[in-house]
DNA sequence: CCGAATCCACAACGATACTG
DNA sequence: CAGTATCGTTGTGGATTCGG
């Protein structure tokens, strides 16, 4: 039989995958983690993060604001500012992102020789 | 002038966002989370990991085995058996893993009210 | 059973141009 | 300055097949 504790964990689950999905890419982790405890407009983003497109920040700051990882805060000004600010989950991600940057600096070396190794 | 560390350090940089590059995406954390400390196949990795396909999970194993995050061991029987276990620096990403399935359950609540009112 | 290679549909991405 | 839309290219990922 399947309860309506069943169906909920069912969706739990896959709610949390699309989540994941969304979340675990390189791009939102870049953006989140040089946000750190900031505010800053799209063009400093741009800047901060290397190597990311005008395209590129632009879809992955929605998705993090319809997560609500961050919040986004418009002044009509000419020209306008927009302004980008991790909220609370988004700072309970930050320690999932940081904690990824310490295991980088920790493992870098092993990673470069197993690298080394694998490749020749 | 560019110093001997300055072009070290920037070697360190590319190559951090390389394996940020790589190991930041949902399979491969998919994978480390269902390995755990466990040893499995590649056929119960293929059944655990759900919808993940076979190209999709061969590709990531391969990705990490070459920045040895995981150990793979070949049986040379009749038919092959290969198997999976995370190594040390494997382990050390999965404490990463870890933290962000806490923060999903953590904050699901927010994150599925953040979407409705975000798509509405 | 595991993995590599092929093919192909479709999504991701960068570049560009246009709006408020 | 920030955002959307479009277009063309590249790349990703699934299905299938073949080989060890």
């Amino acid at each position: 039989m399947v309860t309506k504790q069943d169906t909920d964990l069912a969706r739990a689950d896959s709610l949390a995958r699309e989540i994941f999905s969304d979340v675990a890419n390189k791009w939102a982790f870049l953006i989140i983690e040089t946000l750190g405890d900031r505010t800053l407009r799209f063009s400093q983003l741009r800047n901060e993060v290397d190597g990311i497109s005008h395209k590129m920040l632009t879809q992955n700051l929605r998705m993090l604001e319809r997560n609500g990882l961050i919040e986004r805060e418009v002044y009509p000004t000419v020209p306008p500012r927009v302004e980008y600010t991790l909220t609370e989950p988004g700072q309970g991600l930050r320690a999932t992102v940081d904690s990824m940057c310490g295991w980088t600096r920790r493992f870098i070396e092993d990673i470069e020789a197993a690298r080394r190794s694998f490749d020749g």
